[in-house]
DNA sequence: ATAGCTGCAAAATGTTTGCGCGAAA
DNA sequence: TTTCGCGCAAACATTTTGCAGCTAT
């Protein structure tokens, strides 16, 4: 893989984010830096580096979009359906999964994606008090 | 909530289909049996019906769209990125992780979307055999 | 020198929506 | 008879792609 300024300015933008961005929200902060940078580049990048396992990806966060994620390593995702906000969780359990998944079924795991959905703690204080 | 034979028809395509189709899917399997079925109706119903929990929605496939199940309990999703094919399976540790989630985040999990990717038994052996 | 990456713009894909008609209550 | 759902087609949002020029190696 050659070396391009743009591709680095988008992992950089990624790994700076802790909102767990879409294409276009990378797009447009990484933009206010290189003004010339194009949509296009964006999303070929996202492919590439996530392919690559430099970059998490998130399909299941229910706005229309894939999100993205600085962190390459395993964990999981609380998605608030109240605000939209994606947190990072980690959940122990997780490692034993895949082997016991082996075992039964034959299926070799490599990667997940663990959504939990539901309501934050913030949007949770804010209902009680409005009850 | 109006009965609507649209409805009934694509609630029965959906249980009666073993590889959680997609909208694409079960508007050409439920337009078989009435030819008059409009590709907007599937998505409103399809809409409707994962609101009100009738069946399943996995959005994390890894193709670029939506897919439904018939089940409407809660289990977690196999999904080969070298076929494609996507199986149910059940995970007992998972009924424990959400209050788990709830003590020591506050957040209150309502759904979980959870697909573990890799490599199904079928496509393994075919690898296997080819090497 | 050349392979690969970029910007641009057009296209493709998957999904949603407005409207006027028909079907359920 | 009134309300809701339907079919149709247009609109929309997100993502992908072809091309010609530029950049890293």
């Amino acid at each position: 893989m050659k070396y391009s300024r743009q591709r680095e300015l988008i992992l950089e933008t990624i790994r700076q984010s802790p909102i767990h961005p879409t294409a276009e929200e990378i797009y447009s902060r990484a933009k206010e830096k290189m003004p010339s940078l194009s949509l296009g580049t964006v999303y070929r990048n996202l492919a590439l580096l996530s392919e690559l396992g430099m970059i998490g990806k998130l399909e299941a966060s229910g706005d229309h979009s894939v999100h993205y994620d600085g962190r390459n390593d395993e964990h999981c995702h609380l998605v608030c359906t109240k605000c939209g906000s994606i947190n990072d969780i980690e959940l122990d359990t997780l490692p034993t999964i895949d082997s016991a998944v082996a075992r039964k079924t034959g299926f070799i795991v490599t990667e997940h994606e663990i959504v939990l959905k539901g309501t934050c703690a913030a949007c949770a204080a804010h209902a009680k008090s409005e009850s």
